[in-house]
DNA sequence: AGTATTTTTTCGAGGCTCGAAAAAATAGAG
DNA sequence: CTCTATTTTTTCGAGCCTCGAAAAAATACT
């Protein structure tokens, strides 16, 4: 069961602490690291000569910022750069993206490559990701010092380990232990993360004020996903990556999902549904992949005429809608952003949206719901795969200590 | 944000896991807890010293269960009766119940009365509550030496800070913050929680080998309820007590549920519902309160033919499989534990739910999620109550210190 | 140049856990 | 009945860690 705490796992959480600090913001001085930890000033400046003799932090200029207090000026500590590195490894449909971080979480080299991810064998599949790893690794332009861990994220169900893609719509392959796969090849730990769940982990770093410590990221897109973000922690599923939003049942028995199953709410509000019920198609159709270009011609003609693509529009934003007051019945109303290229037809979607919402329990403060969007995925999941890796470094190697209880800790966004 | 953890934490949650230790079970020896709890044989003596100097612990007679290995025998270790004793008053239907319980977690007193809750007065409701309270406070039969703790338990919604009651099916009141009306009246800190998730965690110490980290209660009853426990934490919403697992939608627009809107769950799971389709009454029909005798007839009708009450159970299950469905979507599956009058009919009721379930997400491992039944809840609610209370004291009480950031600290159930 | 003010470091005190060793308590052997 | 082996529990000193107070450092104001 829960595990004793022992005396030496003090600093090494406090030094956790001391990093995290740093690692949110501003250029903090030992003082106001003091006063957010609620540590003494004698226990932060140790702390922090300690990293900084280590070459983990760095002091600032104390030039910056023209003093005008009066006593002696606070020096901002920062993340020495060069401290460490780390890799995002995005894999969307056909497509593939990889950028390396230096410890400070500015990309220092980036690549990208088209792949037909559909149709690709389960070896050339893990062979392109290898291969474009080695490549960056390999890249004598960057020292690359020390990569110390890779970030995977990829579309679909991915299991709690962090392990392995468990199924994905961009290929027809299973269980791929992509993780284990990077860390056998190149000896660096890695994690296979789901790519919802990063783009909370990045809108939690990008907008803290508003994405604070309960929040929803929706992705409309091929399919619909979600990261949720719940008391300040990820919320995953017991097995897998979880938070199937796309999948709770709609209408029992309705329209084909992607998935094989019917009634889904992706069946009616990821791009082939919104796609089949506006070229009045079947709802039994054989799900397609619509590409972005067309979906945005679709929301313009949906805009213009009242006609069967403002009714695909009003369906996905009814989908959703119950969706998502069933899932506010369970865990309450929170700030939604809508993330994808169907979030920049949201204009399209959500007078059904908010109509159906009324409908459930959620539709109680149905008005005080808040929608953010957002349409461009890529650089959201990428910035969460690099927070995810930075903050892995920052406790696991750098305040390294006792064993973590049952892997991997809290999943701390 | 997070805050730093001090010196004198450590003792306090090391104070804290042995307490822990010592309640979870069989009389642990001193070597026992180490071995547990990883701390070394050294601090553990210090600190179960210290408890028992201090009247928490207690030494077991060395004489039970007659050694039969070589070297000193263990020494188990108890909680003392005496340390403090919690009370627990439990709010349903009609009927109110309290009992005092011993630090031990023996029952000492108990009283239980009926009331028409549904048409009461906000203030006799309120002051049935505390007279009850008051009553047990005053007995002089029980020397009820210092009361540190009282749990209340009620159907419905509460918030998350466990003070108040926001809606319940039992009474047209809302808002009463019972947990400060009993605080200000008795200087008893007291809380105010969810009957479901009471019953979960009480499933939790009743057979922790079932119900370990991650499972369901569901309340199958007038309404439908849900107690989870997610990663051995008790899940609640993040503004209400959360789970309304009854008001997820099934059917958009469709049948009438008692909480006004339509298509939930439990306007085809309930008893009313249930009830409803069996007497073949419009779906728009509105809710009444059936007794459990009347429901434990119905079953017995549908058992013996196939006729609009089996037809009642069927549509039961398939809201609840299509509910669960959607759940599992979210968490992915988990063991159920069944709650309440209409868990005695739940053999009618499987057939459909698995039915339904196979549609869904959660349909993959279909057949390796286990169901199992409990038809009477007021036990299980008010032993969830008890350990909710004694942890309390356990915890706050029994190893004070630092303030848990923003109140109530964790969720252990 | 001197003083006030604020930040950061230094230093000794007090606590806590740990490992090793001692003490305690029992079963088995002769 | 005594001695030895074995296991549990306590004792004791060492090593860390955090804290508060005081000192040192660095600047603005007068």
């Amino acid at each position: 069961m829960s595990v004793g705490i022992r005396h030496d796992d003090l600093r090494r959480r406090n030094r956790a602490m001391v990093i995290g600090a740093v690692r949110r913001g501003g250029q903090p001085s030992r003082t106001e690291i003091a006063a957010t930890t609620g540590l003494s000033h004698s226990t932060i400046s140790a702390i922090s000569a300690d990293l900084i003799g280590e070459g983990i932090l760095t002091e600032g200029k104390p030039s910056e910022a023209g003093s005008l207090k009066r006593g002696r000026p606070q020096v901002g500590l920062g993340l020495n750069p060069e401290a460490a590195a780390v890799m995002t490894v995005v894999l969307s449909l056909n497509f593939l993206s990889v950028a390396v971080i230096d410890y400070a979480g500015q990309v220092v080299a980036e690549e990208q490559r088209r792949l037909d991810t559909l149709t690709m064998s389960r070896e050339a599949l893990i062979g392109e990701c290898t291969a474009i790893v080695r490549r960056r690794l390999e890249d004598p332009d960057l020292d690359v010092r020390s990569v110390a861990r890779i970030a995977l994220a990829i579309q679909g169900i991915t299991d709690t380990e962090a392990r392995a893609m468990l199924w994905s719509p961009i290929t027809p392959q299973t269980d791929i232990a992509f993780a284990d796969i990077l860390e056998a090849e190149f000896g660096i730990p890695a994690t296979m993360e789901n790519d919802c769940n990063m783009m909370a982990v990045a809108l939690r770093w990008r907008d803290p004020e508003r994405y604070r410590d309960d929040f929803i990221a929706i992705l409309l897109s091929h399919g619909i996903g979600m990261g949720l973000v719940l008391k300040g922690e990820l919320f995953t599923g017991t097995h897998s990556s979880g938070g199937e939003f796309g999948h709770m049942i709609h209408r029992p028995g309705g329209a084909l999902c992607r998935c094989g199953r019917r009634g889904c709410v992706e069946a009616y509000a990821g791009n082939y549904a919104i796609w089949r019920n506006a070229r009045m198609m079947s709802e039994d159709a054989e799900p397609i992949d619509v590409n972005d270009a067309d979906m945005r011609a679709l929301a313009a003609l949906a805009r213009e005429s009242d006609g069967p693509e403002r009714e695909a529009y009003r369906k996905a934003g009814e989908a959703l809608g119950y969706g998502l007051g069933s899932l506010f019945a369970l865990i309450d109303p929170a700030p939604v952003a809508m993330v994808g290229v169907s979030a920049a037809a949201f204009d399209l979607i959500e007078p059904a949206l908010r109509e159906a919402i009324a409908q459930t329990a959620g539709g109680q403060h149905s008005k005080s719901i808040s929608f953010d969007t957002e349409p461009n995925e890529l650089p959201l999941i990428r910035e969460g795969c690099a927070m995810r890796a930075l903050t892995f470094v920052d406790q696991e190697i750098f305040a390294p200590g006792v064993q973590t209880r049952s892997g991997t800790g809290k999943n701390v966004a």
